[in-house]
DNA sequence: ATCATAAATTAGACCGGTCTAAAAATAATC
DNA sequence: GATTATTTTTAGACCGGTCTAATTTATGAT
């Protein structure tokens, strides 16, 4: 049996490791899940217990290939439910978060697997992460990369945003910026590395680095 | 903050108190939940003091107002997961308990709503019974009452199953039984109270009482 | 190399929920 | 009414998960 607990652990940990390439360190999971590193180091020890993680003291915290393997199937069960809630429940993109935080904790492989036919199995989710598939596989993400990257005169469209919380998706809304959206980069301004981009909609739209290193676009 | 025990244990007296009318033993609470008396003992002082139960020491438990109101949402949300599996997810009747009883506890108000919209409102859940609206009001049940006390030559159509375990279902499913069939008792034997009955498919099907008892109908 | 600082771990406590074993209260039987 | 059987409650323990406070380990600055 695994516990919700254990599962936000294992999903923390992934989401480190997927952002900073390392293993995750103690104190990182704990601001993560806004917990306290004392208690980290007691789940860590149980989730290493389990095979579940690879743990060198203040080194830091790795999952196991099993780990890995049961991370992703949460993540899978996520970004359904946030599918599902925004495209059938027609849910904002910024609402669905919490809500699919206590629903990917439903424990069945097979309800998921329904959902995901029934949605016809989609590949990504509100916020444009890929949806793994049952085994756990999902498209893979190469071209995209944060705006804050982007050459002068490219043109791109926004593919995902790393940050999907309420705040930065209500902000986006308010610029009518949203998946799909295609945006050239007039100018990189050195000073505070704004940028300054222009939509079909819209010209001179000026998003400072939090906003450009937050939105992920692909060239066209 | 509601636990899930917390609201298995008002799922549990709410049932009980629906099926004998009267308070809830201890003992009845526990065989219900596959529990232990004295784990009930403990978590019935901890809803007393919560205010969603009124306890008479060796007299039984019953719900308070603000209990019964708490319970009858959980049973809204279990009965419109179940509808939604079956509706929509092609699950049969005798799959979706287990699945609805991890679904009941996701704590949104909103997110049921939506659902219950999202399905167009409905009355029944795939097992007949009533799913209650936002304010817990349901359609009464009047007029039903189980085969065992139907009429000889009485034309009846089935409502309901008073047992959801996937072995009664399963067992009316191999018997052409479902929700709307068209019965009438054609004979009633004394020895073991058991019935013969007639739908437009099958004649001379004999139910025993365990059956009987558990098939809600209505006349027509 | 030493010392201060930051990060990580341990020790010990608490809470919710469960259990077993024992005691107390009620009901049933003679 | 006394005794037995049953139900309920209490007492005390354990587990998972969290916390604070104290300790240990590693790191950075001088």
């Amino acid at each position: 049996m695994r516990t919700s607990a254990e599962e936000n652990y294992l999903k923390a940990i992934f989401s480190l490791a997927e952002q900073n390439g390392k293993g995750a360190s103690t104190t990182a999971i704990a601001a993560h899940l806004r917990t306290k590193a004392s208690s980290v180091t007691d789940m860590v020890k149980r989730l290493n217990e389990k095979g579940l993680v690879d743990h060198r003291p203040y080194y830091g915290v790795s999952l196991t290939d099993t780990g890995t393997q049961v991370a992703t199937l949460i993540v899978r069960k996520h970004r359904l439910w946030e599918t599902f809630l925004v495209n059938h429940l027609n849910y904002r993109w910024d609402e669905v978060h919490d809500l699919a935080e206590q629903l990917e904790h439903i424990d069945s492989v097979d309800l998921h697997d329904r959902l995901d036919k029934f949605m016809d199995h989609p590949k990504f989710d509100p916020h444009g992460d890929p949806i793994p598939d049952r085994e756990g596989r999902m498209v893979d993400m190469a071209g995209a990369q944060p705006l804050s990257e982007v050459a002068k005169d490219t043109l791109v469209h926004i593919v995902g945003v790393k940050d999907s919380s309420p705040a930065f998706l209500k902000l986006l809304d308010g610029l009518g910026l949203k998946l799909g959206t295609q945006l050239t980069v007039n100018r990189r301004f050195e000073y505070d590395n704004s940028v300054e981009v222009s939509s079909r909609f819209r010209s001179g739209l000026l998003l400072n680095e939090q906003v450009s290193l937050n939105l992920t676009v692909k060239a066209l």
